[in-house]
DNA sequence: CTAGGTGCAAACCCTTTGCAGTAGT
DNA sequence: ACTACTGCAAAGGGTTTGCACCTAG
């Protein structure tokens, strides 16, 4: 289970001559304090404000792709307009979890999964298409919205 | 192999109180008359008017969200920044098929799979989710930008 | 006839960019 | 010092919306 510290941003920083600074270790400080949840800009901005570390949503923006680029962050698409992002858990050794996004309240529920390492090994030999990563989402309903149906 | 047809079309605006429409057939025909492409909303526009048959881009939209309700078009994200459109292959009876999206040169291929029908089921049980729909996307390199990367 | 649909242009929203000032290394 | 970074505000690009007019049923 990779969890990324300071260090390895400092790392990765390093690697491409880029510049640890204070907005950057905040923005990643963040994910590291909210585990599983799929923060946009605006979330993550809007935690700064609350903790009364005000950083231009410019900065928030390009730090997220910066982390992004160094695979400390993934970034994916939920259909609400605005991409989000969580600690990247893909990588060798890693479970890859996957999204069940309900289609009626909009909330995003997690599980694990290993069932595709396989196939991906399936479809690089037959289309030999070199692959880095997958996701995965599954759209329904969640329990809760399933009863409100029935009502 | 489900693929729709006017009647279709015309039956399930029936079912809603919604009518058909020229613009509408018009956008439906431009899916079938481009299996397997990836349509933005730009790209039917585009093709509409080189067709002389300009509809106003609102209703192009207002058009793709309709059959994307209906279940006639289904709406995915490629990280390109629009929403693109296919008809839909999801359903009882029906084959997925997924997408290999090159990171470099944006590509996208395509391929089939049932693997993940006994995933859903499996998921349903373990989660109480009522899953609908699954869209799976591979991430990685194409052949042509795996040998242009090796010069 | 009447509800629903279209077209246009303006509004929206998320995201990116230019630029002048600031701060890591 | 040199180069990269930040913040601001403006620009950008895809998508949605208000409104007057139109049209399918």
């Amino acid at each position: 289970m990779p969890v990324f510290t300071m260090e390895d941003l400092r790392r990765k920083l390093q690697e491409r001559q880029h510049k640890m600074t204070p907005q950057r270790q905040t923005v990643l400080q963040i994910f590291l304090d909210h585990p599983g949840e799929h923060l946009s800009a605006e979330d993550v901005h809007g935690i700064l404000r609350s903790n009364q570390l005000e950083i231009g949503l410019a900065t928030v923006y390009r730090s997220l792709e910066l982390l992004s680029d160094l695979g400390i962050l993934q970034k994916m698409e939920f259909g609400d307009g605005c991409s989000r992002y969580e600690v990247n858990t893909t990588g060798p050794s890693s479970h890859h979890h996957h999204h069940l996004i309900c289609t009626k309240c909009g909330k995003v529920i997690e599980f694990e999964d290993d069932l595709l390492e396989n196939l991906e090994q399936d479809i690089m030999e037959k289309s030999g298409f070199n692959i880095t990563d997958h996701q995965v989402k599954f759209f329904g309903y969640c329990k809760e919205c399933q009863d409100s149906i029935e009502n």
